[in-house]
DNA sequence: GTAATTGCAAAGCTTTTGCAATTTA
DNA sequence: TAAATTGCAAAAGCTTTGCAATTAC
């Protein structure tokens, strides 16, 4: 299931008039099967552990290229590098800024924030791009 | 009242045992001049402007310090780099991911959403560090 | 006097870019 | 074959760090 995904992705492009390069198979195919987040050097190392002479300078071209294309979301979930993921999944992330875990919020939760950030602004959020900070249960003042 | 509520800042820093100097009191005072949000180079301009030799790395040294010390917080506005600015300033700020603009968001706004987030999942909500992103009225697809 | 702080220069880390060679459609 | 893509290496941008000299308390 995981090529079935990977062949989805590859004909999206190709139907957009996109070239299909080894290398971008090879980033497609890491992707799909990293599951979840992952660093453009996650990324290279799991294409490289395949395809030893992808660059680093592809990487981060090629994600270029998916986020262009919708397939794709990059996310900053604190002040390390920025993280990748594919665009159908699409929470927002709590990180604690002590502790640094990560929480995902589903859309149904965030949903009438959005609502009134669009009444009052006109400005429709998308909060998957940068995480929300704070404090988790275990690490705020007075909790242990 | 510039230089009031920079001596108030010296005054808190010295109650708490930190040594005050030159460097730091030229900090304080490009801090409080410059009203609201400031990079780490608009910051070192303004001292330098006065304080010739004053360095990059003290400044970020600076920043680090008054952080800690909860008088000032730095907020990521977007790829660039990070913003300071006096953390009595406590808005939210949403970032047009098209065009760019910045608006503030006043912590009423934002407290349901913050309140429904601790008591699903006991996190502490802080929206000051990231910024929420988004399209803002002009930028939305069907607005032209 | 002692420990903290500074400026400098260099390094670190993530990301971008120029270019000649290769590959796609 | 024409245009897009690649790998390489180098550069760019922001921030941190090591160190000897200086300064605050």
């Amino acid at each position: 299931m995981v090529e079935r995904t990977a062949d989805e992705l590859v004909e999206r492009l190709r139907s957009r008039g996109l070239r299909i390069t080894a290398t971008r198979r090879a980033v497609l195919d890491a992707l799909v099967e990293s599951g979840s987040h992952v660093t453009a050097e996650d990324l290279h190392a799991l294409v490289r552990s395949r395809n030893p002479d992808v660059s680093h300078s592809s990487i981060y071209r090629t994600m270029d290229l998916l986020s262009e294309q919708g397939i794709v979301v990059h996310v900053h979930l604190g002040h390390g590098p920025a993280e990748f993921h594919l665009a159908d999944d699409t929470h927002a992330h709590l990180v604690c800024t002590d502790c640094g875990a990560v929480a995902e919020v589903e859309p149904a939760v965030s949903e009438p924030f959005a609502h009134t950030i669009a009444e009052r602004f006109g400005f429709a959020l998308d909060l998957r791009h940068f995480a929300l900070t704070g404090r988790c249960r275990g690490c705020q003042p007075g909790s242990g």
